[in-house]
DNA sequence: ATAGCAAACTAACAATTGTTAGTTTTATCG
DNA sequence: CGATAAAACTAACAATTGTTAGTTTGCTAT
């Protein structure tokens, strides 16, 4: 079950790609061109176009969902689950921000039973999240405030990270993280 | 200079296809076809597919830049202008939440002039909020905290708004204002 | 009624798309 | 060396793309 090296190139090259201009606006000649070679040359490695979107989202978004599952089953303080969760989005940030891209622009191209599974894992990882918050506030952990502001605030932010994170002026990691749980939490405004 | 209503039309129906799909994905057919019409005829109102996309997202694009020029250039408090700058994320999301959503996917599809003018907006207007906060932390009324968490944290979730806002358990306009104020300004945890 | 015009239509184009078939090159290993 | 397999190539395909040309329809005002 082990993914070659070059077709693990093509998936990488084509998140850059895809990330760029977005899935549909990448053609297979586009890839080729960035690998310095032919498009036909790319279906010796991968079965279609539609085959790397799958591999660039889906194993992501199974990280994202097994790291969810361990940290909404935890026994930890609403807080402390909440930076897990922002540890996580930074992670992957950090490892693969082209294929977050990816996962956040495209995954609408994914097709028949990927689709499904993919909006699946997507509405399991926001109502967990819910969830977490509700505790949160019933525990008066976290304010009383309207449950989808503060899911939607929240996640807007670390899922997007990937679109600023890595320019000039970013933070080193270890600084992000501190920085973000302070504003995502605590907000900005001086006490 | 009036636009013509066919014109709106044919904007407005394009604006809500390119949200679900992006702007590559889209077709003239399927404009064409929401509307009950045939692709050509679309060009008896609009020049090409590229100035649908230019209608869409720059008289947007400047209204941001308007309202941004005015909050930042009036002589309110940091925390009143962020205020205003949330109510005018809110504002445009309620009234065009689909051109939005193209302003946000699809920007890079613009060309040429119109590209070259929507990133100096793009850039000016993330300046312009730098700024303001950078005068906020000055003044103590804000936390002194990396600067481009603190922008970009709020940015993205006023800018992705669109997104979810409109969903079933999504609160009136006037909770979702006062609850992203105070989210985005004093935080979630419980004090 | 009819002239004028806006807005629809049909038909077609040249370019580009993802993909396949068949062939040649390159590298590996006995 | 010679055999095998991996990975590149050329050439082509059928479908789809944005767009144009030329024509017909339907409304409005004289």
């Amino acid at each position: 079950m082990k993914i070659s090296d070059r077709k693990t190139e093509i998936i990488n090259v084509a998140a850059k790609l895809f990330k760029e201009k977005g899935y549909s606006a990448v053609t297979m000649r586009d890839i080729a061109q960035a690998m310095d070679i032919k498009a036909a040359s790319l279906y010796n490695h991968i079965k279609s176009k539609q085959e790397i979107l799958v591999l660039i989202i889906i194993e992501i978004a199974e990280e994202f969902t097994n790291t969810m599952n361990q940290v909404v089953n935890s026994s930890e303080t609403t807080i402390k689950k909440i930076e897990k969760i922002i540890q996580l989005h930074i992670d992957i940030t950090l490892r693969d921000a082209n294929a977050l891209a990816c996962l956040n622009n495209d995954w609408m191209h994914l097709a028949d039973a990927e689709l499904t599974y993919f909006i699946k894992m997507r509405e399991d990882y926001e109502e967990n999240f819910r969830t977490i918050i509700k505790k949160g506030i019933t525990n008066f952990e976290i304010k009383n405030l309207n449950l989808e502001v503060i899911i939607f605030s929240t996640l807007s932010t670390l899922r997007t990270l990937y679109l600023w994170y890595g320019k000039k002026k970013s933070p080193d990691p270890a600084v992000l993280k501190s920085n973000m749980i302070q504003v995502l939490l605590n907000g900005i405004v001086m006490d």
